[in-house]
DNA sequence: ATTACTACTCACCGAGTAA
DNA sequence: TTTACTCGGTGAGTAGTAA
C-alpha cells in the first residue's frame, strides 16, 4: 500500500526524519549533535544516534560526522517520502468525499430481471463505455442486514456516481441509472448499481460484474459479501 | 514545541489515525474490524484493538463497538492534529528558506566600535522599529571556526532579512546593515548583524541584544556561544 | 462472528562507558 | 567535547483464550 504499512520501526524513524525536516535538513545540510536531536525527540543521546544510523541505512539522510556534530541533510528519497504523506494528507483533508464505502450484505436470488436490464443494449454500451466492461448478464443481489450497512447505502446513493443514461426503445422507456465502481470480496472489480426506480427497498443492493459471480467467487444464497464502492474524487 | 514531540507512543497512535483517516474515518463513521484495521497496519488483531482502545482515551476517535465490528469516527480533536501535521508539512515543502539556521562561535573582543555605530540615532531608531529592541550599546563579536560555520553564515547571507537602511549625518555616512532576529544559547533574543561593510571578514559574527549579553550570560573571551539566527518566512 | 483480557517473549531504550 | 558500543531492564506486541 504505502511504505507507512511496512512496520512500527519504520514510523519511529519517519517521525524522526520530520523533525530533521522542521529544523531544515530539507534544503540544506545542518549541523545537529546526537544530544539536541535527543533533547528535540524526546528520547536519550543513545536513541538519537541510533535513529541517525538507521535513517542513514534506510537512505533517507546523509550524514557526515564531524568531531563538533553531525552533519546532516536529507536525500530525495527521504523529501519524497515527505512529500508522499503530505499529498496524501492533502487528499483526505481536501476531500468532500470518503474515498469509498465498504458495504456488507447476504446473496439472495432474485426475480432474475437483473439479466433482462443489463442486456438491454442502450444500457450495455454504456456499461462498457463507462465501467470498462461488458457485465455478466445478470445482478449479484445483496440484502443488507446491519443498521450500518443500510444508512451507508443512502449515504453513498448522496455521493457522485457514474451516471448510465436512459433511454427509449420501440416498446418502452428505461431509466437512468447510478453505478459505482466497486471490488467485491477485495478481489473482483465489478460495480454496484442504483436502478432509479428499483423493485427493491434501501436494504438491498445490486452488483454487476464482467463475470458471473456465483461462480467466480462459489456464492451461495446466505453468503456474506464485502462490497468496496469507489467513490469518484 | 508541538504534540508530535510528546512520544514515540503517540506517534504511532498518530499513524493509526492517519490511516483510519485513508479509509475514509475523517468524514463519515465507518465500520472497522479490529482484524481488518490490523492488516492495514501491519500488526496484530490484538494490537489493533488496543490502539483503538488508546485513540479513544486519547480523544481522537468515537467507537462504537458491535458485534460486527466497531464504528469508528475521528473526532474534531483527531482531525485538527491531522490538520496540523498537514500545514507543518506543508511549510516545509513549500518553503524557500531553511526555517532558521545555527551557528557556533567563540567570543572575542573586536575593537570596541560596535559601540559607536549601534548607538547612531538613524540606526537605533530602526533596531527599535523593525527588531522591536532598543540594543545595548556594544556588539558580542564571535569567531566562526568550523568551516560548517562559515559555509553556514555566507549562506544566512542570501536569505531574506531585515534591512537596517543607510543615511548620513552632518559628518559622514552610514551603510545599510542586514538582520536576523536571534536566540543567544537557546535563552536570549537579540539579532545578527551585518554591516554591508565590516571589518571583520566572513569567519566573524556581530550580535546585538537589549542587554550587555557578556555579563547576561556570563560570556568571557573563548567561550562558545550558539546563536540561532531566524529567517523570515 | 466479534472484542479484548492475561501471560509471555522479545526488541527497544537508555545507563555506563570506550574511543 | 563528540559518537556509538555493550548489556540489562522494561514496556510493547502477540498467542491463547474468554466473553
Amino acid at each position: 500500500m504505502n511504505f507507512l504499512s511496512v512496520d512500527a520501526r519504520l514510523w519511529k524513524l519517519f517521525f524522526v526524519l520530520y523533525k530533521l525536516a522542521e529544523m531544515g535538513a530539507g534544503s540544506r545540510t545542518i549541523k545537529v549533535s546526537t544530544e539536541y536531536l535527543a533533547e528535540r525527540i524526546m528520547a536519550s543521546q543513545q536513541t538519537a544516534s541510533r535513529y541517525l544510523i538507521q535513517l542513514e541505512k534506510t537512505g533517507w539522510i546523509n550524514r557526515d560526522i564531524r568531531p563538533e556534530g553531525c552533519l546532516i541533510r536529507i536525500t530525495d528519497s527521504g523529501m519524497a517520502k515527505l512529500k508522499k504523506l503530505h499529498s496524501s494528507l492533502r487528499l483526505i483533508m481536501e476531500a468532500e468525499y470518503p474515498p469509498s464505502v465498504t458495504l456488507e450484505g447476504v446473496v439472495f436470488t432474485g426475480l432474475g430481471e437483473g439479466a433482462y436490464y443489463v442486456t438491454r443494449d442502450g444500457y450495455r454500451r454504456q456499461f462498457i463505455e463507462k465501467l470498462g466492461f461488458d457485465p455478466y448478464p445478470g445482478t449479484l443481489n445483496l440484502k443488507l442486514t446491519t443498521e450500518y450497512d443500510m444508512k451507508t447505502r443512502s449515504e453513498l446513493e448522496t455521493y457522485p456516481s457514474i451516471e448510465i443514461e436512459g433511454f427509449t426503445d420501440e416498446t418502452r422507456t428505461f431509466g437512468s441509472v447510478k453505478c459505482y465502481p466497486a471490488i467485491i470480496n477485495n478481489k473482483v472489480k465489478g460495480a454496484v448499481i442504483f436502478a432509479m426506480r428499483s423493485h427493491y427497498n434501501a436494504s438491498a443492493l445490486e452488483v454487476i460484474a464482467p463475470n458471473f459471480l456465483r461462480s467466480q467467487l462459489k456464492l451461495k444464497d446466505g453468503n456474506k459479501v464485502k462490497v468496496e464502492a469507489l467513490i469518484l474524487p
